[in-house]
RNA sequence: GCGUCCAUAGCUCAGCUGGAUAGAGCAACGGCCUUCUAAGCCGUAGGUCGCACGUUCGAGUCGUGCUGGACGCGCCA
């Protein structure tokens, strides 16, 4: 569309030159950059709309006198794309000839099909993201399936658009809060495992991760263990290890196992347990160069005053690792494990600050990459009833939530009596409760908080991932049909000029912007354009086919003409499907 | 106290580089299944775009101030 759009505007542009120099107007004057086109507000305005205001001054004239003018000359201009061009008051309104565009468009999906939205925008940037990054001490919750949801958009909306794309994953599995679980366990766990309860793996280490917060509400003392165990760990005790290594396992495969049933995937995991050390090492050689300064209880610190932020501290007196020196020890060994043009790290808004020190001190260590790191933060997910609480077990587990999506699902077909139709309903009701949850997490732009209505989220009507999934399904059918009956229609031919109803045409328009949307969408790293664009595609279609039948045609020209029409659609709807995490569904 | 972000219909959210009467969905009310899946379609009602100034021919959109909210400012992660 945005090639129409060009091509429009600088007609425009060359009749509004000559104009001026028959005025003797200078070419400076003429503030062409501002000159904007748009869409008109209503469908009789026509296709494209170029407000003239930015021409009154130089011009000393009536904006509306100006597009009268201009429209006169335009319509002497002959070109293969306009059909006609009016002056509406201040505007010029452009209107589009067709069938040329509706079977280009028509002709470019027929050739990508799912593919169909791949532009060249970031052709070749090699850009690693990091998203997900759980805690060894408990399952995945809700807060996790938005980051997740979006890291795994993101990455497929920068692929297609040409970037070479490294998902990474940083398992958190170091630290104060991992030895409180295995300490609790040691206490209550009997040598019970994952199996012999019966329990998913990653659930089962969490349970102990809150026995141990019962136990230091009755005896606050333990957390010196706690704290005993992690310098055992950290200086390699075997037992503690041991220990570590089991629990570590049982946690991460439980979250893969979430990770699976949610559709994420990673190129590559990192482990804090290996980074850390790397982390402190910088430091210490930034405390040589004098980048950093000590004080005297031995703890090092950056001074970042200059920057209108704090000073922070980069290593306790003890020596041992904080959270930011671990994550300079990660970004380091990232890139020369991958040397990337850009590093965008998925973590939610209550960390831009912690980001922003990081990249300060990448940048001042010397690293030249530093200034190509960005934090995509994204907002906070709260219930209805509030903030989500692990002290008040409040939190909603991701693999509850994902259980409760697909039994909701199962209630629903079952409550269609189309068996038939479904056949698979377990299969079926997996893919509709993942659609319903990633469009609901995508559809808010990301730096905002949402309000995830569980409730809200499972029902199935209106803008929603499964009402997308009902309008593909239905076209599927339809042309599960045509198939079915194309001896009927063998004498039918494709023919754009009959492509005359509106919304068949705002159907083009749309299909026709979809690249640059994808574009537009990686340059903002925001999927909420694509679940925009898909809801707005879905419910074209369902406005069209509601009323204009596609085989229930006497014209067959008409009905090989809808067809045509059906199979650009589709696959713009899975290749958007595809960017956003809904599954696509031949029937449902 | 300081910093970052947010504020649009009863609720959840759109609103592109400022441009023609501010848009969806849900909820409410009223229609539409002998017709390609009613998880649907159509219609009605609902808004001083938090408040006040300012910039501009033109502001929901940009600037300043204020109010309200979220998050952060740990030798936690």
């Amino acid at each position: 569309m945005e090639q129409y759009r060009q091509e429009c505007r600088n007609i425009i542009i060359n009749i509004i030159t000559d104009m001026a120099k028959e005025k003797g107007i200078s070419e400076k004057e003429l503030s062409f950059d501002q000159l904007a086109a748009e869409n008109p507000p209503k469908p009789e305005y026509g296709d494209i709309a170029f407000p003239l205001f930015p021409f009154a001054k130089s011009f000393k004239d009536a904006p509306p006198k100006i597009a009268a003018a201009v429209a006169g000359k335009l319509a002497e201009v002959k070109n293969p794309l306009i059909e006609k061009a009016q002056a509406a008051g201040p505007y010029i309104n452009v209107t589009l000839l067709r069938a040329a565009i509706c079977t280009s468009v028509i002709e470019s999906v027929e050739k990508e099909q799912e593919r169909y939205g791949t532009n060249n925008h970031l052709r070749g940037t090699k850009i690693m993201l990091e998203f997900s990054c759980p805690n060894t001490n408990k399952p995945l919750h809700l807060g996790h399936l938005r980051n997740d949801s979006l890291g795994e958009s993101v990455g497929k909306i920068l692929k297609k658009s040409g970037a070479e794309v490294l998902k990474v994953d940083l398992i958190n599995d170091r630290g104060i809060h991992i030895c409180k679980s295995m300490l609790a366990y040691q206490k209550f766990g009997n040598n019970t495992t994952p199996e012999s309860e019966g329990m998913k793996s990653d659930h089962f280490v969490g349970n102990y991760y809150v026995k141990y917060a019962e136990w230091e509400k009755k005896e606050p003392e333990i957390i010196e263990q706690a704290r005993k165990m992690l310098i055992d760990w950290e200086s390699g005790d075997e037992q503690v290890r041991l220990l570590w290594k089991t629990m570590n396992k049982w946690a991460i495969d439980g979250v893969k196992q979430t990770y699976e049933a949610t559709g994420i995937e990673f190129d590559k995991y990192y482990f804090e347990s290996e980074t850390y050390e790397l982390g402190r090492d910088e430091v210490l050689k930034g405390l040589e160069k004098g980048v950093f300064f000590k004080k005297d209880d031995g703890s090092i610190w950056v001074d970042l005053k200059a920057y209108d932020l704090d000073e922070k501290v980069l290593l306790r007196s003890d020596g041992t690792s904080l959270y930011l020196t671990q994550d300079i020890g990660t970004a380091i060994s990232r890139s020369k494990d991958w040397p990337f043009e850009r590093m965008i790290y998925v973590v939610a808004s209550e960390q831009n600050y912690h980001f922003k020190v990081l990249f300060l001190v990448l940048g001042m260590l010397g690293y030249e990459w530093a200034k190509n790191c960005y934090h995509l933060s994204y907002g906070m997910v709260n219930l209805p009833e509030g903030k989500m609480k692990s002290r008040e077990g409040t939190v909603v587990d991701a693999d509850d939530l994902l259980a409760e999506l697909i039994d909701y699902a199962v209630k629903e077909i079952e409550s269609r009596e189309r068996d038939d139709d479904a056949q698979d309903i377990k299969t079926i009701s997996n893919a509709i409760a993942l659609g319903a949850l990633n469009y609901y997490l995508l559809s808010a732009s990301p730096h905002k908080d949402i309000i995830f209505d569980p409730e809200k989220s499972i029902s199935f009507n209106g803008d929603t991932g499964p009402y997308l999934q009902y309008t593909s399904a239905r076209i599927s059918s339809i042309l599960r049909k045509y198939e079915e009956r194309k001896d009927q229609y063998q004498n039918g031919k494709y023919d754009p000029s009959l492509l005359t109803v509106q919304e068949e045409w705002d159907i083009i328009k749309l299909i026709a912007g979809f690249p640059d949307l994808v574009a537009k969408a990686a340059d903002e790293y925001n999927p909420s354009l694509v679940t925009a664009f898909l809801f707005e595609l879905a419910k074209l279609f369902a406005k069209y086919y509601h009323d204009n039948p596609v085989l229930k045609n006497e014209d067959q020209n008409l009905v090989m003409t809808r067809i045509a029409l059906l199979k650009a659609i589709l696959p713009v709807l899975k290749s958007g499907f595809q960017l956003v995490g809904i599954p696509f569904l031949e029937r449902m």
